[in-house]
DNA sequence: GACTAAGCGAGACGGTACGTCGCGTCTTTAC
DNA sequence: GTAAAGACGCGACGTACCGTCTCGCTTAGTC
């Protein structure tokens, strides 16, 4: 029956937190991420960040489900080339990883991620898996590009795990990296249909 | 001229921080590690570790490199069967990375790495990238199992990169995942050798 | 015309408010005193003290008027024994004041009022200076037991001071300390009437 | 036989702190005065203060005792004449605790001294009593100007206390009020010296 | 053997940030 | 229009570590 008594949370310092973490993120790192610092760039108080969020974690992890972090979230698309559509969509992720502007970020966002659960999931979900790639996967199987027992999810995690592993072994930036991935991982793409064998 | 005047360094110490990083590192993780909690374990001057050491970050490459994090280099073996070799390496890495009593400490490491250069490259070490692996993986290449212009540094990526996703997504272990992975981005085993194409 | 719009003022908050008010004082003291406490104490919301209380001293200040602090006025009686009178008064006070069990609020108001000015008046009228003390001490005067030119206002700061004092020095108590202080400050007791001296 | 390994106690600090404590207690009062304030005044990190004293109490007490916050201790010379020196002394605090410029800063004092044991002695010396007034007064007493049995010690603690009451009342001064404080709780100056009676 | 250096344990120092408490104001809903 | 509830911006609390800087040793060459 009550509903609420008293004041409602506010939308406007929600909103102003979420950004400055964004910007402090992007500026500082994931370290040196301090509330103070995210408190006075929001021009709040401590206390409102503490009463709504855990950590400075839980704060990230919802950037990044805001897609204030990550440009928006990588989605292949499907137009019927497999290895096309993972090739543009491998392509854009390590575009933002690797270029020297935001490739920081980036880095900062594995540590998150592996700092923390949440951030973790929000991650993958935020890179396209498993979801939107799983689903990807799933249509090439049925369409016969891969293999009917091949094992999707593995195949997903190789292909953003490379991602991650180059950028934590900070290796710089190859435009056939994408290309290279792809068909390292799926395989060459055949140049005449099955019947080729023949 | 001088060769050195006053006391040279002590290796009790050194070896004491070191033991102390380990084991602090253990316990609390990468974040909640501190310089004055490796001293005061260490029974040492915070600036004994100063003096040696520019950052937590190079005492843990340092750890890494000393084999007190990791149990040891995870290295493939040669024993003319690629896929049998690699998936016991990734299982060793797997088992390690998973396990309930480690895979906080695997985290922490991967947190460490996206946020040092220094400690990237040794945990990439550690794991057996580059070196190891690729050796592992041209003398593949040459025994003809895999195809001559297969990308040998992207495949090593993928395989560890797949791991490091799994981690990083709090994805539970599964018996088969290695071997799984392994014929995820290799192909799947011929069922008969090369020459039985002729 | 209407007197009155809307709600009035509710007796029952004003009474929850200064009880909590003086139950927090006395518990946790002057400094501790906080207007949260009171306004969880009293179940009442914190605006509802701030709409008729300027601060806390003014709560304290109305406890006092109210009796909620001091068991009741320290009032002297008028036997015509004017060094009874003032020694049976002043004991009532040192006895409040230096009991372990109410010393600590005894000294919590000194603060208060030391702090405030409507608390310091308060509390002399409290203790029964000037007043109530000045009336006897005129009817002392007029009934010769003090010399006419005695200066009755200072002979009673002297008499309620020397408690204050001793509340500040945390001396401990003593039984005839009520008789020393009147006998010190009124003088002795004239042994014989004022023939004597013929 | 070592005594000391480690650096040592930075007096430069004390003094820094101490100076700022009095400086910041005489613009800002006993309540209003932070340990941040000081510690910002003084160009010292907060911990510095944690470390050497208990609270902001030990910080106004140690104050008292170097002199920093009263002028000097109140010392009631002997001239032999007691009802003048006990009036000069008592002048003398009456000037400094109801001088509008200082007066504030005597009630601060004052508050201070109720909430705490520590201050409340240091404040008692610094006034004189008991030490230096138990003096005077023994020897006023030695020397026939008070009766043998004139309680000493609640004699001092009036003549003290009567200002604390006047202070806290918020009484406005008056320049013939020592000598009126002294005549009421010493009695009127006797005509005639003692001899005159023999 | 005396005389430098440097290393070392200890720990004080000026700082930054932590997470909490309380302030006094404002906003919402209930009566 | 008063009241309970409670979110808000703010300021201070006392603590934990940071990285630097003395201290009083000890340890090793160099004269």
């Amino acid at each position: 029956m009550t509903g609420q008594r008293g004041a409602t949370r506010s939308e406007t310092a929600r909103i102003a937190i979420l950004e400055a973490t964004a910007a402090q993120f992007t500026e500082r790192g994931w370290d040196h991420l301090t509330i103070e610092g995210i408190a006075a760039a929001a021009g709040v108080g401590k206390q409102t960040i503490y009463r709504w969020w855990r950590s400075k974690s839980a704060l990230v992890a919802e950037c990044l489900l805001e897609g204030l972090l990550l440009p928006a979230s990588f989605l292949p698309v499907d137009t019927g080339d497999v290895r096309a559509d993972l090739t543009a969509w491998l392509d854009a992720i390590l575009r933002f990883a690797e270029d020297p502007r935001t490739a920081e970020l980036f880095r900062s966002l594995v540590a998150a991620a592996a700092e923390d659960e949440q951030v973790g999931h929000q991650l993958s979900d935020a890179l396209g898996t498993p979801s939107s790639l799983q689903t990807r996967l799933e249509s090439a199987r049925a369409a016969g590009d891969l293999r009917p027992d091949a094992p999707l999810r593995e195949l997903g995690d190789a292909l953003v795990g490379a991602v991650i592993v180059r950028v934590i072994g900070r290796t710089t930036h190859h435009d056939e990296a994408a290309g290279l991935l792809v068909s390292a991982i799926l395989g060459p793409r055949p140049d005449r249909p099955a019947g080729a064998e023949a």
